[in-house]
RNA sequence: GUCGCAAUAGCUCAGCUGGAUAGAGCAACGGUCUUCUAAACCGUAGGUCGAGAGUCCGAAUCUCUCUUGCGACACCA
């Protein structure tokens, strides 16, 4: 309630423009036509919002120049700085001072809550996230889909919604028959527990070394996991311990990053919920047989059929991901239902869609496959067999020690170094990857990861420390009290993009993409530096209060705008 | 082979539902710290927007064809 009555305070300047000009046709265009002709222009020179005559000319027959100028000499400009026509196009240019005044009010009103909207309408929203395999290092490949996931659910929180963050481990399959054997064969106890994931890798490869040679370690793994889904006290026992220490290795790392999950339901949670929707598929008529296996046909979807059930009547990943989805949609009625899955399984997620719908699942239709680009090295595949692999936690700690050797050498007397650092090194990995469109692929190179300069999750964090520098040497301030109508020319590019937040927020949401955050923030502390750069903030004049609030309401919309990415805003580095 | 995605400055990428001279960052070169943190700021240089047609008053943006790269194509996940 509050949120609503708030954003409405905000004048919406397109919607004032729109009915200057409007007020001078003579209904030639609707509101709604001229609100969308309007468009920003690319510099502050030719305003700050345009509209253009051509529509008008074939309306009007007149050459569209002419027309610009005619309506301008019309227009009542007596709310803006000025209107002109330029060429074809009618330039606004907005009072200053009015602007700067409700933007900065309603920023430091509002704090942290700025730009939030009730969108969602607190529906539920299931993110299948992360998803690491039990026993197998998190690689950078894993970065992606929890950096992405975390920070669509702090996205979709400001937006209204109630995210929830499931990590669907890989914690179930025959790989853990293997796993067993190997580490019966190969393993001890003291090992695992000093250093679980290399060391059950290493069993792991053994075992996929040896069995080139001696295939029945096969059938003995097959026995195994057999014995494992039938609650084989030891079997059951290993797995158990397997996956513990699995999940407090990735935990370290998952607190590295400062992601949370609010589940970790993963492929075992589902094993034995996987009958009901074979069921319904058979009761609806939709498993047919084909060459052995079940299938559902999806031809009038434009699709090959999906493969539900193996000839010898073992169950696939769609399988699992049917009795997900199942499950999802009775416990949360969820209001979208989201997979942050890399890009190869587009056509995965098309065919599962489609099945759900053929069941007739309420959810189906908001379910939602979000892809994002490959991590390659050198342009090709990662993959744990061939040894092209890049451990997540070890790129992390070279960002947080290169973190810690910028801080000795530009600012040594910090306080709390050690948090610093890590904020910031992790910070430049997270700002990184969530930076550019998702779907884009990346090849990874090391030192473009850990670049703090230009457009990175470090000059953001160093636009807001600065900030908040200034905010302190200030000392005590009365921001309600303050006169906020900035008219200095050289603010206003900060001001302007203040106020593009909340929009830009809303936009985030519904393309499922960070990086129009990252982008934003980088664009304001862009701003913001400029301003900083060009004129002197602590001077006592009668403008003072309104560049303290400025500081202060950049200090809290950058923050903000890092903390929906996941990247800690630390007040000083 | 079929389907999908991509191609913009030396490199990495922006460019919103088509609109005013195509923009950043990095790298290169040159400036700016006795004054709020130089992880910053300012400037110079760098482009037939993969190619070719079409639609339109107007195309990097929409349509088609081609080229190149990546991915997916049922008993893995």
């Amino acid at each position: 309630m509050y949120i609503c009555r708030r954003r409405k305070l905000v004048m919406d300047y397109k919607a004032q423009v729109t009915n200057s000009i409007l007020s001078v046709l003579n209904d030639e265009l609707s509101s709604a036509e001229v609100y969308e002709k309007l468009e920003q222009p690319k510099t502050q020179t030719m305003g700050d919002l345009a509209f253009p005559a051509f529509a008008l000319a074939k309306v009007l027959h007149k050459a569209p120049n002419q027309i610009a100028a005619d309506l301008v000499a019309k227009i009542d400009q007596t709310s803006y700085e000025k209107v002109e026509a330029k060429g074809a196009y009618i330039n606004f240019f907005l009072d200053k001072g009015q602007f700067s005044n409700e933007i900065l009010t309603d920023i430091i009103e509002q704090g942290a809550a700025y730009g939030q909207n009730d969108n969602g309408k607190g529906g539920n929203v299931p993110i299948d996230m992360s998803s690491p395999n039990i026993a197998k290092p998190i690689s950078m490949g894993h970065l992606r889909s929890t950096v992405i996931g975390n920070s669509i659910a702090k996205i979709l929180v400001k937006n209204g919604y109630h995210p929830i963050k499931d990590n669907h481990l890989g914690d179930w399959g025959t790989q853990f028959g293997k796993l067993i054997v190997a580490y019966k064969k190969w393993g001890n106890e003291d090992d695992v527990r000093k250093d679980p994931i290399n060391n059950l890798v290493k069993y792991y490869v053994k075992f996929h070394q040896e069995d080139k040679e001696h295939p029945e370690l096969d059938d003995e793994a097959r026995e195994t996991f057999k014995k494992l889904e039938d609650g084989n006290e030891e079997e059951v026992y290993l797995w158990k311990w397997f996956r513990k220490v699995s999940l407090e290795s990735f935990n370290k790392i998952y607190d590295k990053l400062g992601v949370t999950f609010d589940t970790y339901n993963g492929e075992a949670f589902y094993n034995d919920k996987m009958d009901e929707g074979i069921q319904i598929l058979k009761d609806k008529g939709l498993l047919v047989e084909s060459q052995g296996a079940q299938v559902v046909k999806l031809d009038k979807y434009n699709l090959n059929p999906a493969l539900i059930l193996k000839s010898d009547g073992a169950t696939l990943y769609i399988t699992r991901d049917i009795a997900t989805a199942i499950y999802r949609d009775r416990t949360y009625k969820p209001a979208m239902n989201l997979y942050v899955v890399g890009s190869e399984q587009t056509y995965y997620f098309q065919q599962l869609k489609a099945v759900l719908l053929e069941m007739g699942l309420p959810s189906a239709e908001n379910l939602h496959h979000i892809p994002f680009g490959l991590i390659t090295v050198n342009g090709k595949k990662l993959s744990t067999r061939s040894g092209r692999i890049i451990l997540l936690d070890q790129v992390l700690d070279d960002a947080i020690e290169l973190a810690k050797k910028q801080i000795e050498a530009k600012n040594p007397d910090l306080p709390n170094k050690e948090e610093v650092a890590k904020e910031v090194g992790v910070g430049a990995i997270i700002f990184g990857d969530l930076k550019n469109e998702r779907t884009n692929n990346i090849d990874f190179v090391l030192e473009d990861q850990l670049k703090f300069e230009g457009e990175t999750g470090p000059y953001v964090q160093y636009s807001h420390a600065r900030a908040e520098s200034i905010l302190r040497k200030a000392g005590t301030i009365d921001f309600h009290g303050a006169d906020k109508a900035l008219d200095d020319p050289a603010a206003w590019e900060t001001l302007t993009s203040l106020k593009e937040f909340p929009a830009i927020i809303e936009s985030a949401c519904k393309d499922f993409e960070p990086s129009e955050v990252a982008k934003y923030a980088l664009r304001l502390a862009k701003a913001f530096n400029k301003y900083y750069a060009h004129s002197k903030i602590l001077v006592e004049d009668d403008q003072l209060g309104a560049r303290l609030s400025l500081v202060k309401a950049v200090s809290i919309v950058l923050k903000e705008s890092l903390n929906l990415l996941g990247v800690k805003a630390p007040d000083a580095m």
